[in-house]
DNA sequence: AGAATTTGACCGGT
DNA sequence: ACCGGTCAAATTCT
């Protein structure tokens, strides 16, 4: 048994350190094309996405995408090295559909604070009507954006919490989307520095917002993604990988370089993320830059399609997201 | 004054 | 028992 889990453990490592290096690559690669997108006028040959490379010319862009290649194989076959069998069961989590009592949920009854009246608030020790009195919910939708700034999703954020974190440098800061007592969005997200790069900021989001954005500016929210994923006035931003989360949560952190400015989490205070709702950051929209990965295999360049949703492309695209549900699939089949 | 953040307490999962 | 996530009073900011 646990032996077994120790396997999973040390394969589904082996698995992010690929992805996590392939995805490195990717990044660079797509800087590369990016400022030969830029070049276009001047040498309209190197571009890559359409055809081809000029011969005898030793392409970065090829030898990249080489280490893509290799990368994302030798994590199918690490996956492949391991026997499934041998491991058997694999719980795979109902989708938070309950969700049962007191908690967060401002359609829940108050059933655990006792009618949450101020009163029993106050006596805190004094047994019941305790603060803290929730039902942990499971962890829905999750997905993990590493980026220069925090306030990279233009969303409304309240923070309501910060923790110091077991073997982590950074506290961890915890926000709820602002419209959570108005119209119960269970949207929340949790920011940490990365110790690795402490100008990087891990975002984890989780649940997706249910808020309307009636008294926000909805203009941003149709395009929502797409502005994650460039950012086009920063030059930014976040080099992301959203990673679909069941239950045995994977949180597999998959980082990734990108330029720009640095906001500080106190940044975060400010009213520059007030002013947007709604439109969900999430994986409808998304490509399935993940399937195309897996099928390296079998075909050569997906490059293009790393690029979601309508191709407004701008010089300073630096993104990825990444569809994780056959990543996702994969570990929990391997009980990682 | 109201909104937002800070921070220590508390709860639940492991 | 420990640790992470959440609550809510106190504090700070606008």
């Amino acid at each position: 048994m646990d032996s077994n889990s120790n396997n999973n453990k040390s394969i589904s490592r082996k698995v992010v350190d690929q992805l996590v290096e392939g995805y490195g690559f990717a990044t660079q690669l797509q800087r590369l094309l990016s400022h030969q997108h830029s070049n276009n006028h001047i040498d309209q040959t190197r571009i890559v996405s359409g055809s081809g490379s000029v011969p005898g010319d030793p392409d970065p862009a090829e030898e990249l995408i080489a280490k893509i290649l290799e990368s994302f194989h030798k994590t199918i076959s690490v996956l492949d090295s391991f026997d499934p069998i041998a491991d058997v069961s694999v719980p795979i989590a109902v989708e938070g559909s309950r969700n049962a009592s007191c908690g967060d949920d401002s359609t829940a009854p108050a059933s655990c604070n006792g009618g949450d009246s101020g009163e029993s608030r106050k006596k805190l020790g004094v047994g019941k009507g305790k603060r803290g009195c929730y039902t942990r919910k499971p962890r829905s939708h999750t997905w993990i954006v590493i980026a220069r700034r925090i306030d990279e999703d233009r969303y409304a954020w309240r923070k309501y919490g910060q923790k110091e974190i077991l073997n982590s440098k950074f506290p961890r800061s915890y926000f709820r989307c602002t419209h959570k007592p108005t119209q119960g969005c269970k949207a929340t997200k949790q920011v940490q520095k990365q110790e690795q790069d402490p100008e990087m900021f891990q975002i984890t989001y989780i649940g997706h917002h249910t808020c309307t954005a009636s008294d926000q500016t909805q203009t941003k929210t149709e395009q929502f993604d797409q502005e994650i994923i460039m950012d086009s006035d920063n030059t930014v931003a976040a080099t992301t990988v959203k990673v679909h989360e069941q239950e045995n949560n994977i949180s597999s952190v998959i980082t990734g370089l990108s330029a720009g400015m640095v906001k500080e989490e106190e940044n975060n205070n400010g009213d520059h993320n007030k002013d947007y709702c709604e439109g969900s950051s999430t994986d409808g929209d998304l490509s399935l830059v993940w399937q195309d990965v897996m099928m390296l295999d079998d075909h050569q360049h997906h490059q293009n399609h790393y690029y979601h949703g309508e191709t407004r492309t701008t010089s300073s695209q630096q993104f990825s997201f990444i569809d994780n549900d056959q990543l996702y699939s994969l570990f929990d089949s391997y009980g990682a």
